[in-house]
DNA sequence: ATCCTCACG
DNA sequence: ACGTACGTGAGGATG
């Protein structure tokens, strides 16, 4: 069998990968989107092929003959994108550590030196493949030489392989006239003048008539179309060139010796440590042998037996500190990860249930480590805490936790995200050990790797806890994470497990109201329309108001029409339709997501268990999943009605208390404006003060329109004004949203003065922080784009105010909780919908909670304002509000 | 999977 | 000139 030889164009294939993959960075802010997708398809082709020898070509800065031929040609290829060309180098160094043999040469172009590498290595009876993005190459089609066109679309990449006939059958034409073909028709792409009125249609009949440009022009008086021919006559010298540019050079002197390209094992260590730095964890698995053994010894291994299981427990007990997690899927128990350290070596393991091995047992076994383990570590505690009653140890550390305080901008904090961080250890991801399988499937279908990640989240929680400690007191957040964030912890799962009572019969009665009307609703839209439609679909919706009725709004969205409320609402005065959808829209709402949406959420217990997660947002709230209960409808009173389905439990009411203004208190406190803080002293009304002083009118003569203006205001300062929201939110121009904020701004000059400083302070450290000491990356000030760093000026302001709430809440609930127990109330804090608490609370109990709520919440942190509450019971939410 | 819309603070 | 208010989660439509 003769020899096979990849031939790649280098630059070629990183444009398409480049422009083909969603943007992609190491941790450094490295892109490597394009290396990644070069990798991806080196490999592939590599294992497709199995080739003896590899090269890639690229080009050099370099001027090529070409240039001397043409002086247009200089202007050729687009600029490369500057995070591109970042990537060209270590793509070399790259490959150069996976002893790639690598050709450029100056005054040639990549192109000439594959076509004379194609052309020699197939007169030594080799088999060529040329790997590319440029059709240009296609001319070196022939028998033994396959051209390879890559495309990447949507992450996808396929590839269209040309051999000599798959050139004819595509085109028409041989190989070699692909160049006569570029020379009538041109190549913008690169620079190619062609024949002006000459495009691929043309050129072809051309060409199938006459073969190529010479003979073409020899019988320039019978060319067909009229305008090619005067083409031709005009610019037959602009052809000739054209064709000497587009032709490949099958004949440059390089020099190359095959062996120096044989391919050799590139999996090198100079490679592996090249992958790992540019975080490639998909190419490491290719490392199995060469990769670093690492310096502690580990173990992972998979436990079924009971024997077993014992003998590792009676360990673990007599271990002071270990890594726990706790695997559930959809409510189902899958496994346990144990891990601790057994003499220099890190032991881990993963116990399944079955047989002997029960849930019930492996949860017991886990509460006693828990209870007599000196510390207890895990990447999810709170989910731990589901299956055990623990107190409020300080014995536990949440690895999950600490991580998202270091950086609360990523969207998960994986064990394998927190071993690179902070082990410098790269494990295989979930998604690395069974692909696109969930826990559930993997245990079925490849248990081992199930299991083995099981191992590693055990594994990681142990070992990351020193470094994230470490790191912790570094930024000076430890206080935030052992005094809030882990205390908090335990009352929010303490809530999770309490739940709150649902109306079941109640709700489903609302649900069948608003049904009703519903279809009412969609009858007469339907009428009014003069045709039936999806209302529900933006789309649709569209074209029957904007292109079938003709109202005016016209485009908005990227994808089309918008038909937001806000635009509807303008067109609502004076069309029946439109108001019709808007109330039609309304209700849906409140059917789908919280008459049926809620629907399924109520247990056997009666009530609604929701999920409070404590690493989502990048502020620090908290935020409720499964369901959301922190947007029940308050501002319309027909939504508002659902909240009389949310009730207590027999004998007990409803407390609910909310912090006034919180964020504009935290504003005054964090600013120091003495005219803010005063404000606050004086008036009960902050809004109407606001705009007396801002408006220089009398507190009591202060207009209705005024004061709404004012709190618009309040607000914009609160979101990181800028006058065009503000314009957009009171309808205004945005000159006069310009002036209110600057006469907002001489009223309390201190806070100008603040807000400016919290942008600065982010842009010198990249970060801004609460009262408290949480940090919230502002990457966004960095960007070259005007929105991206306008974003982050916003955030800058905003993240503080709304962060710094946030702390304080979090305080007010820890202590609300350990008041409640240490008065031995049977009240019970069910939600916090980020400046409400909501308590269930015994009849008898109503004074002490009042009175506890009252007093923490106030006290929750010391401010140059007070901070003060609105407080009221009731038999339902919707009376407790 | 992603967009649009809309519920809350 | 750019094209927005800050922070969330869920449902429905659509590719």
């Amino acid at each position: 069998m003769s020899e096979k030889i990849l031939l790649i164009d280098g630059h070629s294939i990183l444009n398409r990968a480049y422009y083909g993959l969603p943007e992609l960075t190491n941790s450094e802010g490295l892109h490597t989107n394009a290396i990644y997708g070069f990798l991806n398809i080196l490999f592939k082709t590599i294992e497709e092929e199995k080739p003896d020898y590899l090269t890639v070509a690229f080009d050099l800065h370099a001027p090529t003959f070409r240039h001397q031929m043409y002086e247009a040609y200089k202007g050729t290829r687009k600029p490369m994108p500057q995070e591109l060309r970042e990537q060209v180098p270590v793509m070399k160094d790259v490959l150069a550590a996976m002893g790639v043999c690598m050709i450029s040469k100056e005054g040639y172009e990549a192109d000439d030196l594959l076509g004379t590498l194609a052309k020699k290595s197939e007169e030594k009876g080799m088999e060529v493949t040329v790997l590319s993005g440029d059709r240009d190459l296609l001319q070196l089609a022939s028998s033994h030489i396959c051209i390879r066109i890559p495309k990447t679309r949507f992450g996808k990449t396929t590839v269209e392989d040309y051999f000599a006939d798959d050139v004819k059958e595509k085109y028409q034409l041989s190989p070699e006239q692909i160049i006569e073909l570029k020379a009538l028709m041109g190549d913008a792409s690169d620079n190619i003048p062609g024949l002006p009125g000459v495009g691929e249609k043309t050129a072809t009949k051309i060409l199938l008539e006459y073969g190529n440009v010479e003979n073409a022009y020899a019988h320039v008086e019978d060319i067909k179309p009229n305008k090619a021919k005067n083409a031709f006559l005009e610019h037959y010298d602009l052809a000739v060139l054209s064709k000497k540019l587009a032709a490949i050079n099958i004949d440059s002197p390089v020099e190359y010796d095959w062996e120096s390209a044989r391919i050799k094992d590139y999996y090198t260590q100079d490679a592996y440590d090249f992958f790992k730095e540019l975080e490639f964890k998909n190419f490491l698995s290719r490392f199995e042998d060469t990769s670093a053994p690492a310096e502690v010894e580990k173990s992972f291994s998979t436990v079924t037996e009971l024997d077993q299981a014992e003998e590792i427990f009676g360990k673990a007990r007599q271990k002071p500190e270990l890594g726990l997690h706790i695997l559930k899927e959809n409510g189902v128990f899958l496994g346990m990860g144990l891990s601790f350290l057994d003499e220099e070596k890190v032991l881990s393991y993963c116990f399944l249930p079955q047989g002997f091995l029960t849930e019930a047992y492996l949860l017991e076994q886990a509460q006693v480590l828990c209870q007599e383990a000196a510390m207890v570590s895990s990447l999810d505690v709170k989910s731990m805490l589901r299956h055990m009653d623990l107190e409020n140890h300080t014995k536990m550390f949440d690895a999950g936790i600490a991580a998202y305080l270091m950086n609360p901008l990523k969207s998960a904090y994986t064990y394998d995200d927190i071993a690179k961080e902070y082990l410098g250890e790269m494990l295989p991801a979930k998604e690395d050990l069974l692909g696109k399988l969930n826990y559930t499937k993997g245990m079925k279908d490849q248990e081992e790797q199930a299991a083995l990640s099981v191992c590693y989240m055990a594994y990681v929680a142990l070992k990351s806890r020193k470094p994230l400690k470490k790191a912790l007191e570094g930024t000076e957040m430890l206080h935030l994470f052992t005094n809030i964030e882990m205390p908090l912890l335990f009352t929010l799962s303490e809530m999770e497990k309490e739940g709150i009572r649902v109306n079941a019969q109640a709700l489903k009665e609302y649900g069948d109201q608003l049904y009703v009307r519903i279809l009412e609703l969609e009858k007469e839209i339907y009428q009014e329309a003069g045709e039936e439609f999806n209302i529900n679909s933006p789309k649709q919706l569209g074209v029957i108001l904007f292109e079938k009725l003709k109202l005016p709004g016209g485009k908005k969205t990227k994808t089309g029409y918008s038909t937001a409320a806000d635009v509807l609402e303008k067109l609502a005065p004076d069309h029946k339709l439109v108001a019709d959808i808007l109330e039609y829209r309304q209700l849906a709402k409140l059917k789908s997501t919280y008459a049926d949406g809620l629907a399924v959420y109520i247990g056997e217990d009666e009530r609604i268990h929701s999920t409070f997660n404590q690493t989502i947002t990048a502020t620090g709230r908290i935020s409720s999943t499964e369901p959301n209960l922190q947007n029940i409808p308050i501002r319309m009173e027909l939504g508002r009605l659902i909240r009389k389905v949310f009730i207590p439990r027999d004998g007990y009411v409803f407390t609910d208390a909310d912090y006034s203004q919180i964020e504009l208190r935290v504003l005054a406190h964090m600013s120091g404006d003495e005219k803010l803080i005063q404000a606050y002293q004086e008036a009960q009304d902050i809004h109407r003060m606001t705009a007396s002083q801002v408006f220089h009118v009398p507190f009591d003569e202060v207009t209705d329109l005024q004061r709404r203006n004012a709190k618009a205001v309040n607000f914009g300062i609160v979101y990181g004004i800028s006058s065009f929201g503000l314009s957009q939110d009171l309808s205004i121009t945005r000159k006069e949203a310009a002036q209110y904020i600057e006469n907002y701004f001489e009223t309390y000059p201190k806070i100008k003065g603040f807000l400016d400083g919290l942008v600065t302070e982010a842009k010198e450290k990249g970060y801004v922080t609460t009262m408290f000491g949480r940090r919230r990356p502002v990457p966004e000030l960095k960007s070259s784009n005007f929105m991206q760093r306008s974003f982050g000026e916003r955030v800058a302001m905003n993240s503080p105010i709304q962060g710094t709430a946030a702390d304080i809440i979090k305080i007010a609930m820890i202590r609300v909780g350990k008041a409640l127990k240490e008065q031995n109330l049977k009240s019970r804090l069910l939600l916090q919908v980020h400046d409400e608490l909501l308590v269930e609370t015994a009849e008898d109990e109503t004074a002490q909670v009042s009175a506890i709520l009252e007093k923490e919440m106030k006290n929750a942190a010391s401010l140059a304002v007070s901070l003060e509450i609105d407080m009221h019971t009731g038999s339902n939410w919707y009376e407790a509000k």
